[in-house]
DNA sequence: GAGCACTGC
């Protein structure tokens, strides 16, 4: 409150401001109040924008709450599948990603008078496209159609920010103190570095706080499902076999409540973690990185950082996603004790040395923008007439591999034509809150009045596994052969065919589900997305340049040639026995995964294209589907017909055919020359993949060897 | 003969 005449004379004064404060500081859900009674939205609405759903939502309640208002009136929120405004609204809380579709509808966002990007410091892949946008918005002359110009503020905790004034111009900054309470850091002295992050360490220290500290709750951050349920059944063993008569230093603790938490868990089994635990026992949730920012638990005094997370990379020499285990940044470290103190001061007992937090931990996490594939976030841009993508004014520049790698992903599906200009398919595709070649198979489709086939496909490739997989080995036996009945009541050749069949058949929460082991959850949001794909569906194919087809065939093979014009990019011809080579000009081998019904017959293909892979123990396509060489051949050349470099000469400027004539030739001599560097950075890159291999075995090795390393025992 | 951290449109 004491911050309100400095925040209000910093906005009206110059186009962008960033604020800065702890949790707890209550910047969300005041400023924009504040902003609002000082009569900012006037001439357009003042649009708060959250990296998550349930955060948006919750914020938008307290406000509507605070102001008296009904949510949804001037106060209200918009994110996927549930918009809660009204022509009234004027704070309108959202998603980052749904302000960004918003943009691609009205790019100069005339709705609005104000945009707030709160929780910067996460740098969310929208976020990060936001900023770049909106710094290009202000730099245009003010359009004619707004009243006034945009106004900026960026909300962010203490991270950083010398560069993200740097980035806006050298903007103000307006520091908001919180309400934190001091947590206490303690390196925890090792017995060998094997311990570093381990279950069996973790468990260990929770013993040591369950035992000698007094009242409070404890959170415990590991990297996996598999790691914490591990924990969790040794630490009820050791819980279990504590004499409290003789153990216990503080009186008014009695026992402990182990509860696990990760995201594929129950809704309502993730609600247990909420009650507050019967008197005299002390709760301990050991969880994923869930409960870093997603998930806010109260009561938790003692945090026990293990210093690791599981992370998607990308790599896009060889097009994988590969998700590793790694260190955290010294920020995260510090979000993770930061939820110790919330309620009172805490402590938060790190399971690394000092050294290693000074050696091995970055300063700051690298941004997604930096690992993630970036197909659909050029499309977007170039949608918004942002040609050069490598000049786009970027926090964190992509490598421009990544950038590359994109543009000839776009040209590939036909999306962008050789000159990087998006062509009438890729507006079609943009639209579509789907990977762009998932949607080219939709769109054909549609061109053959045959969507049916592939909006459930699309629906069900977009929301989680739908499998269950059960960790009983006789349920998993069980839950197999449930799902080979599945496929096979469609063939058994098609893993996409499956995944139509599940959809068409079930339709309720029934026993269905339960004999099939479907995962209901997944299975609703499917069908959630399936309606607003169809939406959109049918909103295009009511364009009078929207593409019509006719074809003659039967229903899998339509289904199959479709799958074609999005999959093309991703087809393998079998090499050996049981190994593919893909055709992306990578020719990595790979391996079809045991989950797919194709598994075991493979000896039967020639052809397949695939979904996704996921590198583990070998190289693994899933999600497959067998096709006919007569259907690929045509598409194939696509894949080589472009130099990515071309691509990029044109996305820096616009250029005229002659130039690229020129660049092409320049590249020929380019490639003869590079043909030795390539050829290394290959072997580089096929060396990465080999080192998580080895990292995969021996984290695999040691979870055979279970528990067995050294726990120092209690008492 | 297999592993799936977390978000978002």
């Amino acid at each position: 409150r004491a911050a309100r005449p400095s925040v209000l004379s910093a906005v009206r004064e110059r186009p962008f401001l960033i604020v800065t404060g702890e949790t707890g500081s209550g910047k969300s859900t005041q400023l924009p109040k504040y902003l609002f009674e000082a009569g900012l939205a006037k001439h357009g609405a003042i649009g708060v924008t959250q990296p998550r759903r349930v955060a948006t939502i919750s914020v938008a309640q307290r406000v509507a709450e605070e102001m008296g208002c009904l949510l949804g009136s001037v106060v209200g929120y918009q994110v996927r599948f549930d918009d809660c405004t009204t022509e009234d609204t004027a704070i309108k809380y959202m998603t980052d990603g749904c302000l960004l579709r918003q943009i691609l509808a009205d790019p100069l966002l005339s709705k609005y008078s104000i945009i707030i990007l709160d929780e910067a410091h996460e740098r969310s892949l929208s976020t990060d496209i936001l900023f770049g946008l909106l710094k290009k918005l202000f730099l245009q002359k003010k359009p004619p159609n707004r009243k006034t110009a945009m106004k900026v503020v960026v909300m962010s905790a203490t991270l950083e920010v010398d560069k993200l004034s740097e980035f806006f111009g050298h903007c103000s900054v307006l520091h908001i103190p919180g309400r934190s309470y001091p947590v206490k850091e303690i390196y925890c002295n090792l017995l060998s570095p094997r311990d570093i992050g381990s279950s069996a360490y973790a468990v260990k220290v929770t013993l040591d706080i369950h035992l000698n500290e007094p009242e409070g709750d404890i959170l415990v951050f590991l990297t996996g499902q598999i790691e914490i349920e591990r924990a969790c059944d040794l630490l009820f063993k050791k819980a279990e076999s504590i004499d409290y008569r003789y153990e216990v230093h503080d009186q008014s603790v009695e026992g402990l409540l182990i509860l696990p938490l990760y995201g594929s868990m129950s809704t309502d089994q993730q609600k247990r973690i909420f009650l507050p635990a019967p008197t005299g026992i002390r709760k301990c949730v050991v969880s994923t990185n869930i409960a870093a920012t997603s998930l806010t638990i109260d009561g938790v005094r003692y945090v026990v950082d293990s210093g690791f997370v599981k992370q998607l990379n990308h790599n896009p020499r060889v097009g994988l996603d590969i998700l590793e285990v790694v260190p955290i940044s010294k920020s995260e470290a510090r979000q993770r004790a930061g939820r110790a103190g919330r309620t009172s001061s805490g402590k938060s007992y790190r399971l690394y040395s000092r050294e290693f937090w000074e050696q091995c931990m970055p300063d700051h996490t690298v941004p997604e923008i930096r690992r993630t594939s970036l197909t659909s976030v050029i499309l977007t841009l170039k949608c918004l007439s942002v040609h050069d993508v490598i000049r786009f004014p970027y926090l964190d520049c992509p490598e421009e591999r990544h950038i590359l790698e994109a543009l000839k992903e776009l040209y590939q599906c036909n999306a962008i034509d050789r000159r990087g200009h998006v062509t009438r398919l890729g507006e079609f595709l943009v639209q579509f809150p789907l990977p762009p070649n998932l949607t080219c198979a939709v769109i054909k489709a549609a061109s053959l009045d045959c969507e049916d086939l592939l909006l459930p496909i699309a629906a069900m490739l977009s929301v989680e596994n739908v499998f269950i997989r059960p960790g009983d080995p006789q349920k998993q036996k069980e839950a197999e052969l449930q799902h080979q009945e599945l496929s096979s009541q469609v063939g058994g050749c098609n893993d996409f065919a499956t995944l139509l069949n599940i959809f068409e058949q079930c339709k309720s929460p029934s026993a269905w589900c339960q004999k099939y082991w479907i995962h209901w959850r997944a299975l609703k949001s499917a069908f959630s997305v399936e309606k607003q794909l169809r939406e959109i569906i049918s909103k295009l194919k009511q364009l009078p340049d929207f593409p019509k087809e006719a074809f003659e065939g039967s229903r899998t093979e339509i289904l199959r040639r479709c799958l074609c014009a999005g999959y093309f990019i991703n087809v393998a011809r079998r090499s050996a026995a049981r190994t593919f080579c893909t055709m992306d000009g990578h020719g990595s081998i790979v391996y079809i995964h045991p989950s797919s019904t194709l598994y075991n017959q493979e000896t039967r293909l020639e052809w397949i294209i695939f979904h996704d892979v996921t590198v583990t123990s070998k190289i693994y396509v899933r999600t497959v589907c067998p096709v006919r060489y007569e259907w690929v051949k045509d598409l194939l050349p696509r894949l080589h017909q472009i130099n990515a470099y071309e691509l990029s000469s044109v996305a820096r400027e616009e250029v005229t055919e002659e130039e690229i004539t020129k660049w092409k030739h320049k590249e020929d001599l380019k490639r003869q020359y590079g043909e030795f560097h390539k050829k290394m950075e290959r072997r580089n890159d096929d060396q990465s993949i080999l080192d998580a291999r080895a990292r995969y075995l021996e984290r695999k090795q040691q979870r055979a060897q279970g528990l067995s390393g050294p726990v120092k025992e209690i008492g």
